[in-house]
RNA sequence: GGGCCAUUAGCUCAGCUGGUAGAGCACCUGACUUUUAAUCAGGGUGUCGGAGGUUCGACUCCUCCAUGGCUCACCA
């Protein structure tokens, strides 16, 4: 208590003062020993049954509200499946009781004992018999019905956040349903869920700056894994049909509105499936978890109308067509590429394929556009170093990107599980990476041992969770649905 | 990292062209035996984000710094 001193305001003095009261006064101020017979919303919801039997119930939960009446006073003592109001007389609980009852502050834990009746304007009231303190609140709350704003606090103080901002709790909530409801899906189709490493000797699977860390026993550097995606596929390789894992990327990169240094994603492999099999997965199962979440397919998102029911599909050349005139048809010279690329104002120097200037394109003009859910298929071959290329035009390869409201949802593709082929990739990956690209793939010799034992041919499929549930609860800032988002360190 | 904005009591916020800090909630004291944003009477609990500067005088003007938000760049 002493080294907290300093911090002590007047309120959290005062409350200090009435614990130490308390324990001289004989009085526990954290019991541990009370059992529920009812949650608030089970009593709530029995409330005929239970006063017809005369029955007592016990609940617990935090005092949110206190309304001291003189001889009488009410509370309201919350717990997470509900709120009721409480109600101790005096002449009923004795004196003792009665003053403590009146001496405690919003925010302290409660188990009590008492039977139900319902007040003059009607609402259910427990009426207190005995009760105890579960756990003494020492920090006063924020304010009962602006609740917490400040972004900051709410952030790092995400307890409090959840104490007095309720759709906060909604959010999370929703976001457990969201995976489990993925989860589900994908059990019922009888994919195997795998954990695998998340420190990785080469970081892969994903153009990112790692983070690195070191292992002292072995004397070598890891880096925590960007995406699990080559370790996924060598589980191909060893027989695994369907596999998927949920879990944690991390990237060294910055923050934004859409991007916390950890994040969430779900990475599936099918094989004997291509990217085709895995959109009508990726639509299936987005609405199917829309349903469970929201019981419904139309939502709203920043002010757009996104209906989960009708979803387009269109090539990148030709996504780029219609939201620019530009058509890439039949652009086959880089300079070709260069000169639309500046007459669309779009920095295009040091690019060095036509693929790369395509896709510009489309990240720069179409990418924001794309409000209503849309699978984006064959991207150019130069920004897909691990999907197989498209067999009518080797330039492109079988993948898509999913986009709703504008943000990129899902990305899938056919894998490409020609080892040759594979190599080479890397290699240019390589050299972007000696050119100053640290953002590049790296080779991955195993990687490529596994791939020449032979990879059934294979779809697969990533999908960003945490976008995903930002846009099924209507978040606009990734940090709203991370329970402990990255900020930096206080002091 | 660049640009813009914000930072005043535990919380939510006022505070005018520079004159020495306020409200509501919370908290404490008292009244009140069915209230529910309970009410009534009293009590202000503050390094005005930090450090400099200008000025007789700075919450207010200037500079720098810190933190956060939005945005741009990079990325999912």
């Amino acid at each position: 208590m002493a080294e907290q001193e300093t911090d002590l305001n007047e309120l959290m003095i005062e409350r200090r003062k009435k614990l130490d009261d308390l324990k001289k006064a004989g009085i526990e101020p954290y019991n541990n020993d009370f059992v529920r017979s009812h949650s608030i919303t089970e009593v709530l919801d029995n409330f005929d049954k239970l006063t017809a039997e005369e029955k007592k119930v016990k609940i617990a939960g935090r005092v949110m509200a206190l309304r001291d009446h003189g001889k009488s006073s009410f509370a309201d003592l919350v717990d997470l499946s509900g709120k009721v109001q409480l109600y101790a007389k005096k002449g009923e609980v004795g004196e003792e009781k009665y003053s403590l009852f009146t001496d405690l502050n919003i925010g302290d834990h409660i188990g009590i004992e008492g039977t139900l009746f319902e007040t003059g304007r009607g609402e259910i009231t427990v009426r207190i018999q005995e009760f105890k303190l579960l756990a003494k609140s020492l920090r006063p709350l924020p304010e009962k019905w602006h609740g917490l704003k400040d972004v900051e606090l709410r952030y790092r103080q995400r307890y409090v956040d959840l104490i007095v901002n309720p759709d906060v709790k909604e959010t999370f909530i929703a976001r457990s349903k969201i995976i489990h409801g993925i989860r589900g899906y994908l059990e019922e189709k009888n994919f195997l869920e795998v954990q695998t490493p998340l420190m990785h000797p080469i970081a892969g699977g994903a153009a990112a700056k790692p983070f690195t860390t070191h292992h002292n026993a072995l004397d070598t550097d890891l880096y925590l894994r960007i995406a699990p995606e080559l370790y996924l596929k060598r589980l191909l390789v060893g027989g695994f049909e369907k596999v998927f894992e949920i879990g944690k990327n991390m990237r060294n990169e910055g923050l934004s509105r859409k991007h916390n240094p950890e994040f969430t994603t779900l990475e599936l492999y099918q094989a004997y499936a291509d990217y085709e099999d895995i959109m009508d997965t990726t639509e299936e199962l987005i609405k199917t978890v829309a349903e469970d979440v929201l019981d419904d397919l139309e939502i709203t998102y920043n002010d757009h109308k996104i209906d989960l029911n009708s979803w387009n599909r269109m090539t990148m050349v030709e996504a780029v067509n219609n939201h620019t005139g530009v058509d890439f048809t039949n652009v086959s010279t880089l300079e070709e590429a260069k000169s639309l690329a500046e007459e669309n104002n779009l920095e295009c120097e040091e690019k060095v394929s036509i693929g790369e200037i395509i896709n510009e394109f489309f990240e720069e003009i179409v990418e924001e556009k794309l409000i209503q859910p849309t699978f984006i298929t064959q991207y150019p071959v130069e920004v897909s170093p691990l999907a197989k290329r498209n067999s009518d035009n080797p330039a492109f390869t079988d993948r898509f990107e999913l986009f709703i409201a504008g943000n990129e949802i899902a990305n899938a593709f056919s894998e490409l599980n020609d080892p040759i082929d594979q190599k080479e990739r890397f290699e240019k990956q390589m050299e972007q990476r000696e050119a100053g690209d640290d953002e590049a793939h790296r080779m991955d010799q195993d990687f490529i041992r596994a791939l020449e034992y032979g990879m059934p041919p294979a779809g697969g499929l990533g999908i960003g969770l945490d976008r995903l549930v930002m846009l099924l609860t209507g978040s606009e800032s990734i940090k709203e649905v991370i329970l402990f988002p990255h900020l930096r360190p206080e002091n």
